[in-house]
DNA sequence: GCCTAGGTCCCGTGC
DNA sequence: GCACGGGGCCTAGGC
């Protein structure tokens, strides 16, 4: 059931936020001083800003900018509420780790309750969908080029692909959805050089991306590394094919 | 000014948008279809869920779950508003990448414009600031550590602290604000790599963080890289002589 | 604009 | 619960 409040005393708003918090998504303006401390420590001076209140404990403060909040709680965390002389207090509390965020709101323009869907997004074009193209094409890879094991666990973290190439030496792919920079080359030369110590002999080494930074690609090469640009259209050709 | 409007007609909304956009924070509560497609692609069924647009562009598509949008375009999105047949649609372009979210609403439950403060919000206790503190007590790394170069920038990225020991070796300083995990090691071993290959001498790395991961304590030692546990709680200790 | 790296990252997944 | 790595990452800072 949808309900709003306009201008309420802190004592009905106080009522409303409790009997509502749990099952609606609140968004409430209203004059405040906002403070957190946690991981790290923040505040806003008195101002007006927006809090939305999932149902899920997830608690966040919007200002007029951005598509962070200026300060939340992650979903989990439990709200209290609570009447002060003047003031309204909301507490967000979550415990692992332990982090606060108090809000004291003084002049309240306006609450709304709101029944929304809890559905969870699905998102087509991850790494995780190009992984997949390529284990279901190997040969783009390169002619006779064959899939090992996809997600190989090793001590130094996963390999998207592990593989073998036509003239059997071991192949490591790792595969990047977007522009890859230093950090992908880096993971790609921890997994070679691990697999070579492991295995006394250096296996190659592969990125896949759709595009690589020029000082990424130089860092590449210096270290041996080999690079296969994919279509960056590639996984959305698949998507079609897909809903064909 | 706040403004809100109960179920309105498809013709006061697209009004009421067009007019308050590009100075209020817009709340819209409705039933709706919202399809996005830039550099992935996602969609969700028709349901209710609430939009929150910002001057700045920002348009957010939230359900009842979690702190990210379920879809939304980022700040300097341009918003359109067309009245459709029997349905309102808004329409969010950003130019680079190219990406579309288009929400048709229809059933419009509820719409408010908000204006909030346009603040940046200041964080305290992010890695740079324990730089600075590392910095300016350089005898907390070692007795003798001198501080060459802060962000000091080489082909394969910026080296948080560059040094030199009592014994006048270098030491590359990567430092991490909270549990250090393998890509912290990874990035401190590209950094000495580059420096050892640079001046043809190996120089010391130390990674400084509050915790390590056991993993990536047992890769940074296997390459003979040093770490430095820093409490927890030195930047609020910092923090709170600050403000003494 | 590109590139680099941090983030109170969040978030899912696997142990 | 911890740990690891992706993300339509977003965001800030340099060049």
């Amino acid at each position: 059931m949808e309900n709003y409040l306009i201008k309420p005393s802190n004592e009905e708003a106080a009522r409303f936020i409790k009997a509502r918090a749990a099952s609606s998504v609140l968004l409430i303006k209203a004059v405040m001083r906002v403070d957190y401390e946690g991981r790290a420590k923040a505040g806003l001076e008195a101002g007006s800003y927006l809090i939305m209140i999932k149902p899920d404990g997830t608690f966040m403060v919007h200002g007029s900018k951005k598509e962070k909040p200026l300060i939340w709680n992650p979903p989990g965390s439990r709200l209290y509420v609570e009447l002060q002389d003047n003031a309204l207090a909301l507490l967000s509390i979550r415990s692992s780790p332990r982090e606060r965020v108090i809000a004291i709101l003084h002049e309240l323009e306006f609450i709304g309750s709101f029944d929304v869907e809890h559905v969870d997004n699905k998102v087509v074009g991850t790494e995780s969908d190009l992984v997949d193209w390529l284990v279901s094409n190997p040969g783009f890879i390169e002619q006779g080029f064959t899939v090992l094991e996809r997600e190989f666990e090793t001590a130094v973290g996963k390999i998207d692909i592990l593989g073998r190439d036509s003239r059997g030496r071991i192949v490591v792919v790792e595969v990047k959805r977007s522009q890859a920079g230093p950090d992908a080359v880096n993971q790609l030369k921890r997994y070679v050089d691990h697999i070579a110590q492991k295995r006394g002999e250096r296996p190659r080494g592969i990125l896949v991306s759709p595009d690589i930074s020029s000082s990424a690609y130089f860092y590449l090469k210096t270290n041996g590394l080999e690079y296969i640009k994919v279509n960056r259209n590639l996984t959305s050709l698949r998507k079609i094919t897909d809903y064909s």
